[in-house]
RNA sequence: GCGCUUGUAGCUCAGUUGGAUAGAGCAACGGACUUCUAAUCCGUAGGUCGCGGGUUCGAAUCCUGCCAAGCGCGCCA
């Protein structure tokens, strides 16, 4: 509404619209400069050929009056701030309450459909920190996208195929005849996988189906190693992921791309589109028709297929399930790959922003104050497991999502399972518990929630209430710029910040006790700060307990 | 050598489609519980935004050159 006025004032002016700087604006970011201001008088001051503090007080005297507008100054070099009135005040009270769970709904996506891919991690080994902080960010930028309008599919794709599934089996396979003290006839591998949950498959095998296989060519057996330990260890993914909050909405294998139709589908499409040709035996993808550096191999000169064409095939497949957009969360290390499949996806015919690349960077243990190295070669990592046994689900979600996904981040074990006053987590939980810690104290007392209709919330004038009833009505603008930047980390600041505004609301006035007019309209100032809170822990998948 | 990412308070980090006096937490120091949970709050102190140029009314933010750290540059997966 604001933006219209000011956009006629500038027609008014005789000036035409076009080929200026649309009116932006924003929220006040501290005391003296309004609830929402904006630089269009700056912006247009060259147009204008006057000083910017002239446009804005000319703007200003043009202005219609609002009764959501107390008052509007031109303050600095020609800012415009606008001072929202108490019934404004009142009315976002209101709406929060009225919308409830469904407050910060927003849609940005309108009904868009989009696939977010996670995790995704080979089904060699347990799930360790590294995958477990691709696991919370993913999860919850999907719960943000669908918040945000989106309808978001959540997928894991299983690299079942290839050689680190036999290197896997072959590890399986050396460890059940070295269990039998016949490890000279299966030595293990050069670059095998060295975990003790190999030991763990192999006696598992034993168990179950005996010394069977000692007394059998070794190529013979492979096979069952390799398809006993993948799904064993699947399993024990799928499991990890559920108990840390995590669903998916299909699980899709690799091999199933090698079904003799997708790979050659992609290469006619690639060829039809002109983007795939054949030299020095081996087939091309003309990567550098895009902003790739180099031509990439798809096939072979042996005639295998590499990875990447397996890849490309598979992103085919994601938009011919019709997804608008696509969302890959990958680890920071495959960031060179990023330039090949965007060119690979515009040469099938999408735009390159229909695909997005989440990159997450490495996740850093700490105890004691000391990094815990992990590699996962050695077997030495640290699993998603046992991070969650020792810190908790709640805990491990909130740091795996505190900081921005392409930043390093220190995870301090021992602060993430302290029940201190610095453990952020807590912090924000505890605020939803204090809430419903006064509302269970309202009970105990007789005293009932009002009515937001019928009650009277100007009387909310204290600073704390301003700053908490502001925080809470930027919710929504939090929910859409985290699902538009793809950013879980903006959700968890604002929870926090969001506690902390409770907090210091909640010590430096009473609720309850305070007479009638006032303490119903705190109640629904609390009851309105605990509904936000909630969803926003609802979107990073954490609880909101009612006590602690 | 080329490319990507990062560099902000002692530490860990927000802020980066150009805006006003660069913000939190931790650590340090000083205060606040007869009351709805002190797992909290209030205050003090702490900065050449890696360094140098440039663009303009205005730069942590954009351009450029350096410096430092991490990661990539296969007919591997």
């Amino acid at each position: 509404m604001l933006e219209i006025s000011i956009g006629k004032i500038a027609c008014e002016k005789g000036i035409p619209l076009e080929a200026r700087p649309l009116v932006e604006l924003e929220r006040g970011r501290r005391e003296g400069q309004g609830d929402w201001a904006t630089n269009a008088a700056m912006q247009w001051a060259r147009t204008f050929g006057e000083k910017p503090l002239d446009v804005a007080r000319r703007i200003v005297s043009l202005l219609p009056g609002s009764p959501l507008v107390e008052r509007v100054e031109v303050a600095g070099p020609g800012f415009i701030n606008f001072f929202l009135s108490r019934s404004w005040m009142t009315g976002t009270v209101e709406h929060i309450l009225g919308c409830g769970p469904d407050f910060g709904r927003v849609n940005s996506g309108g009904g868009r459909r989009v696939q977010v891919e996670f995790v995704s991690a080979n089904p060699t080994g347990p799930l360790h920190v590294g995958h477990g902080r691709g696991a919370a960010v993913g999860d919850i930028c999907a719960r943000i996208l669908s918040f945000a309008g989106w309808k978001v599919e959540r997928e894991y794709y299983i690299n079942d195929a290839g050689l680190q599934m036999e290197l896997l089996g072959r590890s399986t396979q050396s460890r059940y005849f070295e269990i039998c003290d016949r490890s000279e006839e299966a030595p293990f591998p050069e670059d095998g996988y060295k975990g003790g949950y190999i030991f763990d498959l192999a006696r598992n095998v034993l168990d179950s189906e005996g010394e069977r296989f000692l007394g059998m060519p070794l190529k013979e057996s492979l096979p069952f190693f390799t398809e006993y330990a993948g799904r064993v260890i699947l399993e024990g993914i799928k499991k990890d992921l559920e108990d840390f909050g995590v669903k998916f909405n299909v699980w899709f294998s690799e091999k199933s791309l090698y079904d003799g139709v997708r790979v050659p589908s992609m290469l006619e499409t690639l060829k039809k589109n002109g983007f795939a040709f054949d030299a020095d035996g081996a087939t091309w993808f003309k990567a550098t028709a895009f902003s790739d550096d180099k031509d990439r191999v798809l096939i072979r000169s042996n005639g295998a297929p590499t990875y990447f064409a397996s890849d490309i095939a598979y992103h085919k497949d994601k938009f011919d399930r019709g997804f608008d957009m696509v969302i890959d969360v990958w680890g920071a290390d495959h960031h060179g790959y990023i330039p090949r499949m965007k060119a690979a996806v515009q040469a099938l015919g999408r735009k390159e922003e229909d695909l997005q690349v989440l990159l997450i960077q490495f996740v850093n243990l700490l105890r004691g104050g000391e990094q815990v190295s992990m590699s996962t070669r050695s077997g030495e990592f640290v699993t998603l497991r046992e991070v969650i046994d020792e810190v908790g689900v709640n805990a491990t979600r909130y740091f795996f999502a505190m900081r921005r996904s392409d930043s390093h981040l220190d995870f301090d074990l021992d602060l993430a399972k302290s029940a201190s006053t610095d453990n952020p987590v807590y912090y924000v939980q505890y605020a939803h518990a204090r809430i419903h810690s006064i509302f269970r104290e309202a009970t105990a007392r007789g005293i009932t929630v009002p009515d937001p209709s019928g009650a009277d919330l100007s009387v909310l004038v204290e600073p704390e209430e301003i700053a908490l009833v502001k925080r809470l009505s930027a919710f929504p603008e939090e929910v859409e710029k985290a699902a538009n930047d793809l950013a879980p980390h903006r959700i968890v600041f604002y929870a926090y910040d969001l506690a902390g505004d409770f907090h210091s609301f909640y010590n430096a006035h009473r609720v309850l006790g305070v007479g009638a007019e006032l303490e119903g309209a705190r109640l629904l100032l609390a009851e309105a700060s605990r509904t936000v809170l909630a969803n926003a822990l609802s979107l990073l998948g954490i609880s909101a307990p009612e006590k602690m």
